[in-house]
Order: C-alpha cells, then sequence, then structure tokens
DNA sequence: CCCTGTGAAACAGTTCACAGCG
DNA sequence: CGCTGTGAACTGTTTCACAGGG
C-alpha cells in the first residue's frame, strides 16, 4: 500500500480532530463534518480514508473509534524506534520540551550537544550526551528519526554520521541542502524560508484585496 | 505575474547558492549547475526562472549578479513589513534569537507574551510586551507577518486579533486549525506532525530497501 | 433523500524534447 | 556542438459526478 506525503499529513489532522469529535460523544462521523474540521473537502476525506483501505457505511458514515484505530496502526510508532536530537540550544530545547510531554506519540532516545556546558547535564527533561559519543550511544539505543537543530556547517558531518549510525530519516532545521543516501528521507524546515514565503504571498494577496 | 507556492521556495534556495556562486569567483552560471546545488533538475530551473520572467544567454547561463537581483526584487520585504511574533516561550526564544542575526531578510517589529516574568523584559534580543498590548503596539508599528509560537488553546483568539491588527499572513507553529478571513495566508508548522511523516517515511523506506 | 465508494475529468506541477541561436 | 526557452507530454493530486444502498 502506498500512500501520499500529503494523506500522511492528513491522516495526522484526522485523527486529532477525531479523538475531540469522540470526547464530544460522538461515536460516528460523515465525510463532510471531518472535512470542516480539517479544512478539506467531503471528496478528499473519502479519498483519502479509500487510499488507507476504510469504509464506512452510508448511512451511519465512519466510526471514529474503528478509524482513529486504523490511523494509528498506520502512524503508530513501532516498537524501538525513537528519535535523536542533535543540537540541544534553544531550538532544539523547545522541540525537546515538545516531546517530553506525555501526549508525545515518538520519545527522544538521545539528545546530542557539543557544548560543554549542556554535555552530561539534563537539558529540558533529557540527558544530553556529547556528539562524539553519538555512535556509541546510538550503538545501544537506536533511532530511527534524527533531528538536527545545529548550526549550519554542521550538518552535513552530523547527518553523514546519524545515517551511518541507523537513522532512516531527518528532521532537517537547517538552510543547507542536505546529501544522503537514496532510501533516507529528508524533510527540510527552514524557518526564515517559511517567514519569507508568507511575507511574499501575505503581499501579494493584499494587493489583490484591495484592487478588488 | 502568479508564482506557484513551490517556486516561491526554490527561489530562496537558489538565491543562498547565487551568493555562494557569486563569492566563489563566477559571473555567470548554467541551468544544470544550479540545479546541482540546488538539487533540483536543469528543466526545473530554466521552467522557473521562466516563470519569473528571467532569461540567460545559450552561450553564457544566467547572469548570476542580475539573478540575485531579479530574486531579491520578488523576496525582498517592502519598506514597513516586519514580523510579530507571540509567545516567547523556548521556541518564541529560538526565533527571536533567529531574526535578531544580521543575516536575516526581516525583522521582528514586536514580540509578546503573556508570563510576568517576560513582559517588558528584553527576551532574546527582542523587546517583550504584554499581549494586552498587541493591538496598540501594532497601531503603532505595523506587522506583515505574525508568527505564534502559544500553547494551543490561545492560537486562535491570538490569530483573529493578529489579523484584526492588519497582518496578513501568518506562520502557525501549533497544532490547531486556525480559522481566518479569505486572503489571509497561513502556513503551518507542526513540529510533531513533522516527525511522525519522517518516521512513517523512514520506516516504509526501510522495509522496501530491506525487500531488495 | 443523503450518504459512501469510485471511475473519470480536471488541474497543477514536473519533465521531455526539440527549435533556435551563438 | 551545448545551451536556453518553451510547447507538449506526463505524473500526481484534487475534484466532479453519479451508481448503489439503507
Amino acid at each position: 500500500m502506498v500512500i501520499p506525503d500529503r494523506v500522511i499529513e492528513r491522516l495526522s489532522g484526522y485523527r486529532r480532530h477525531l479523538r475531540d469529535w469522540h470526547a464530544a460523544g460522538h461515536a460516528q462521523i460523515f465525510s463532510h463534518e471531518l472535512a470542516n474540521l480539517e479544512g478539506a473537502t467531503p471528496a478528499q476525506v473519502r479519498r483519502d480514508l479509500m487510499t488507507i483501505g476504510y469504509t464506512g457505511s452510508p448511512a451511519r458514515g465512519y466510526d471514529v473509534v474503528g478509524l482513529v484505530g486504523h490511523i494509528d496502526e498506520i502512524l503508530k510508532p513501532e516498537a524501538g524506534e525513537g528519535i535523536a536530537l542533535v543540537g540541544a540550544g534553544h531550538l532544539g530545547g523547545a522541540i525537546l520540551d515538545y516531546f517530553g510531554g506525555r501526549h508525545a506519540e515518538y520519545h527522544v532516545v538521545a539528545a546530542f550537544d557539543i557544548q560543554p556546558d549542556r554535555v552530561n547535564r539534563v537539558v529540558h527533561g533529557h540527558r544530553c550526551y556529547s556528539v562524539d559519543e553519538l555512535e556509541a550511544v546510538l550503538a545501544e539505543t537506536p533511532a530511527t528519526v534524527g533531528i538536527l537543530t545545529v548550526p549550519a556547517e554542521a550538518a552535513q558531518p552530523l547527518a553523514t554520521r546519524l545515517v551511518a549510525a541507523g537513522v532512516g530519516g531527518l528532521v532537517n532545521f537547517t538552510a543547507v541542502r542536505l546529501q544522503v543516501p537514496p532510501g533516507v528521507y529528508v524533510e527540510n524546515v527552514d524557518i526564515s524560508l517559511t517567514v519569507e514565503k508568507v511575507a511574499f504571498f501575505a503581499r501579494t494577496q493584499r494587493t489583490r484585496r484591495e484592487a478588488l
């Protein structure tokens, strides 16, 4: 079963809304209701659920609990899947906070930094190792996802080391375009690029609105 | 001139590489060279430059300085464009650091928080106001982009207030799907969703690799 | 009726392939 | 030749529209 990128993103959103919906006392949901919650179209919801092989009933819609379970099966980490975070600065710290909470589906198995005042301390609820120990620590407690929140110049070498240590996907917060072997999935999160993009479209859409 | 989303993202990448290329002493660049740097195809580079109306020469390729200038004209903020950041916690602080640096194209005109120990202090190089003053401060120094790094429950009301205060685009770091009037551009950056997605594809691609 | 499931159409984005030119 | 510029083909995604069923 091949599931496209965008569908995976929406599934996670669907699941969040389904949990709220269930908490609000509903056992069933129609495609147009779920679409409203997620900001999608009913057809897209039905197509997505078809893609993952979940079927509802024309009379009652989709079973909320069953659908959440079905999405869980797709998104839930397998046993032993965890995150290695490299770079425990402000951004890394914010992410560590994030995955320290109980609501987190994934957990951080190891955090690394190079700064002496962070190494071998507990930073935002996670023990921080020296990057020198990266290979040794990940040999003990493997990780499948690596998060890079380091300065630009450190990104490529660390990405290479993470992949060599068995990481299969990277979330890259640096502006560097990483070179990785085929089969390693990289998602770039570039905040300055995002702001630039939002500013551009805010600008053009404002102009268009003013023209009306 | 209508420029799609993805093209804007790549333009920013092109510009970065063009600056390096220029610093390395080159005055011209061919589409396949720029494509290599950005991880795109030569055809895509040529198509993107066609979209923004920049032309090169078959003999010499594209003029590096001219192209950077052309991209600047598209992405450069107009006078008075700035960022309002709401939520000066760890994530907000990391972003404030980011836009405090000299390399930033955009700058933060105001940071807001609700916590007494942050309000009226300088947080990560930026004066932090109380969210109560949001309307008053943005009336003085308008912002075109709002960045939301607040807890989920605070996101929607603050988004509404930012838009009412004249913000035309939002970067939303919360998991909430914001309701905004038409014409306001929203970019969602959901870190837990991103990690989930990367984990999913790391998993499936590993499986596929093992099957070979 | 008003739903779901789904072929088929429409659309958007990317890549191909080649004319035209120095 | 090898490059750009671009119509045309292609690929992937979204939307339409309707058969089928309680």
